[in-house]
DNA sequence: ACTCGCCATGAAAACGTTTACGTTTGCGCC
DNA sequence: GGCGCAAACGTAAACGTTTTCATGGCGAGT
C-alpha cells in the first residue's frame, strides 16, 4: 500500500487505539486488556510493522547491541573468537556489530568512537588500547571488557589467556621427555599474549634446565616467519634438542623447513606450539600444543559484559585469567604413532560448512 | 563534569552558536565561516562530543551499517566470507552488523527482522530463504544481496560460486589421469553449493567416463561423515579410483579412513575436495581440491550491496557466479613429492594472530 | 545611497518510539 | 445511588539529531 514502511501510529490509527497501548502491547509491559492485545497484534501483523530500533534505542538509550572491535577477522583465533562471543550475544538477546582490521592507534580510537549510541557496551582487543586510551575515547558510562591486555583498570573488567603458565608446562615436558636444549620463537613485539609466552619459556629453563642457554629467535606469528626462523636454528652450530613456537603456525612453518632439511620430528628435533589451531593435529606429526578454548574466552567476555549492562551490577573489575592445556601429539614425541588417525573429537556439533 | 555524554546542545551552548550550525559544521555541509567551525571543532574536542548514532538514524533513515546473516561462524567458509565482507565495509565506512546460529526457517526470520532499522541493506546466505520468505520478512524498500542462493528474483542479486563447472573441472582431471571409477561424497541434502557440486559430478562422469557406474555416498560436509563414507567405500566389492568429497573436510576425513586401512593415497584411491580450506595443503598428501575465493565472495557482494545503496542505483537485480579454480596437489597424484615443503603462499598479508 | 542578492546563522519541525502522567471507565462497597 | 479505587487507555513530552525555512547582515552594483 505506501511505500514507507508502516510506523507505531499507522498500528494505532488502523486499530483504532493509542500509540501507547500499540506500544504497551508489542513489548509485553502490562496494562492492556486482551481484547485489545488481539486486535493490536493482527493489525500489527497485518502491515508487517516492526518497530523502528533507531527510534527506540534514542529514547530507551539501549541499543541491544554489543560491539566487538579486533585488530583483524583473518585466523583461526578471531574467527573462534568471534564465535564465541556470537553465540553468547545470541543466547541474550543482544546483537553483535564487529570493527574489525584496525592497524594504528588511531584506527583503533576511530573504530570505538564510531559505536558510540550504536553499543550498550564493548568487547576490546587491541594492542593499542591501555588506560589513557579508554579516558580518552570511551564514552563515559559505557560498558567495557578487554581482551587479552596488560591494563589493570578499576572500571574496566580484563579477561587474559594464562599464556605464561601454558608456556611454562609445554616447556617444562619437553625438558622432563629429555631435551634441555629447549629452543624459542618469540611472537610480534608487542602482542601481551606472545610476551607471556616468552616470559614462561624462561621461567621454565630457568627452573628446569638451569644453566643450559636460551635460544630466542624472533618471529611474528605468521608461518613464514616460523620457517625462517627454523631454517636460523638449523644454521647454528649447536642445533637445539626441542623448539617451542609462540603459535602453532611458527610451529608448522618449524615443522615444514624441518621436513625439507631432512630433519626428524620428533626423532632429530621435538616441536611445541600454541594455540591449538585445527591444522595443529592435521600435519604430520600432529603437533604438541596449548590449547586454549577460544570460543570460551569470547563467551565470557561477553558474558562478563552482559552482567555490567545492568545497572545493578556492582561487581568489581577485575583481570580475570583463563587456563591452558598442554595437548601432547606427535611432534613432540609424547605419543608414539600419532601420525594416523587422528581421531579426537574436536567438539561435537552440527555439520558445517566447512 | 557531567555524568551524562555531551549532545550537540552542550556544544551549542558552550560555542554560542545553534545547534544548526554544530551539525553544519560536524558533517562538513558548507556554509559555516571558518572561524565559527574553528570554534566549534574546538568545543567538539573539549567536550568529547560524538554524535548519537540512534538519533542521527532516526531523521536521516541510515544507519550506516549492513547486516550479514549467516548460518553459522563456524569453519573457515564463514569466516573468510565475514573477512571479506569486513574489509568491504570498512573500505566504505560502511559498518558490519552479524547475525549467525540461525538453525531453522524462523530463526532465520527472526534475525532477518532483528534488523530492521538497524541496518541500510543485508547480506544473507541462508538455505531457508526464498523469495516468498524475503517478501514476507524483508521490509519493502531494503536492498538485500544473497548468497549461494538457487533463487531467482527480479529484486535482489544473488552471488553465487560456480560450484557445479569446478566439479565437473575436478572430476574430469581425475578421470583424464586415469581413474574412471571416481566415487562422490555428497554435502547436506538442502545446501545449495552441495547440489551443484553433485550435478557437477554427474554431468562430468556421463560425459568423461559413459557407461561406469555411478558411485554417491551421503555426507554432510563434515569430517565425521567423510571418514564415514571412506569406510563405506572401502567395504564395497568394487573399490573406487578416486573419490571427490563434495568438500574438504569430509576429503580429510576419508583421508585418515584410507591411512587407517593402510590404504595409499594416491596410489590406491586418488582423493580430491573442495573449497581450498588451509589445512588441505598441510595434510600429507597434500589434498587436491577447488579454490573458491571465499573472501572475494563476500567482497563482491558487500560491493553490489552498496551500489544498491546509493538510490539513483538501478543496476537490475541478476545472477552472478563467481569462477573457481583446481587446484592440484599429492592427494590425486598430479604433483609427484608433493609431500614435502608446501611453501605455496597462501596469500600474503601482515603476520597474524594465527 | 539604495536595493538586490547571497551567505552565514538561527528557530523550529520532523524522525518513531517509550513513558510519565492524566483521564476515563467499570465495579464493588457502603 | 454515590463514592472511591484500580485498571485501561490516551496525551504529550522527551530522546538527539538533520534539515527546511526564515531572518539578518553585508557587500556589490547601479
Amino acid at each position: 500500500m505506501t511505500t514507507k514502511s508502516a510506523t507505531i501510529r499507522d498500528v494505532a490509527r488502523e486499530a483504532k487505539v493509542s500509540v501507547a497501548s500499540v506500544s504497551r502491547v508489542l513489548n509485553g509491559t502490562g496494562g492492556v486488556t486482551p481484547a485489545t492485545q488481539k486486535i493490536v497484534r493482527e493489525v500489527a501483523a497485518r502491515l508487517h510493522y516492526v518497530p523502528d530500533n533507531a527510534a527506540r534505542s534514542l529514547i530507551t538509550g539501549r541499543t541491544n547491541t554489543i560491539g566487538a572491535v579486533l585488530p583483524d577477522l583473518y585466523g583461526e583465533f578471531f574467527s573462534e573468537l568471534i564465535r564465541g562471543i556470537d553465540l553468547a550475544a545470541r543466547a541474550r538477546g543482544l546483537h553483535l556489530l564487529v570493527s574489525s582490521s584496525h592497524d594504528g592507534v588511531e584506527d583503533a580510537a576511530a573504530a570505538v568512537r564510531a559505536m558510540r549510541g550504536r553499543v550498550d557496551g564493548m568487547l576490546i582487543l587491541s594492542e593499542y588500547v591501555d588506560a589513557a586510551f579508554l579516558e580518552e575515547n570511551l564514552p563515559e558510562k559505557l560498558p567495557a571488557v578487554l581482551l587479552d591486555s596488560p591494563v589493570k583498570s578499576e572500571r574496566y573488567p580484563v579477561l587474559n589467556i594464562d599464556s605464561r603458565a601454558g608456556a611454562v608446562a609445554i616447556v617444562r615436558h619437553l625438558i622432563e621427555t629429555g631435551r634441555q636444549h629447549v629452543a624459542f620463537i618469540t611472537g610480534p613485539k608487542n602482542n601481551f599474549d606472545a610476551q607471556q609466552r616468552e616470559k614462561g619459556y624462561r621461567a621454565a629453563m630457568a627452573k628446569h634446565a638451569p644453566g643450559v642457554p636460551l635460544a630466542i629467535v624472533a618471529g611474528d606469528f605468521s608461518e613464514e616467519s616460523g620457517y625462517r626462523a627454523a631454517r636460523e636454528l638449523l644454521a647454528r652450530k649447536e642445533r637445539p634438542q626441542a623448539v617451542f613456537a609462540a603459535n602453532d603456525m611458527m610451529a608448522i612453518g618449524c615443522l615444514y623447513a624441518f621436513k625439507e632439511a631432512g630433519v626428524d620430528v620428533p626423532g632429530d628435533i621435538a616441536l611445541a606450539g600454541f594455540d591449538d589451531i585445527l591444522i595443529a593435529r592435521y600435519v604430520t606429526p600432529p603437533l604438541s600444543t596449548v590449547q586454549v578454548r577460544i570460543a570460551d574466552l569470547g563467551r565470557i567476555a561477553l558474558e562478563r559484559l552482559a552482567a555490567m549492562l545492568d545497572p545493578a551490577d556492582k561487581t568489581p573489575a577485575s583481570v580475570q585469567t583463563l587456563g591452558c592445556d598442554v595437548v601432547i601429539r606427535g611432534s613432540c614425541g609424547g605419543k608414539p604413532g600419532a601420525d594416523a588417525a587422528p581421531r579426537e573429537p574436536r567438539r561435537s556439533r552440527r555439520p558445517s560448512r566447512t
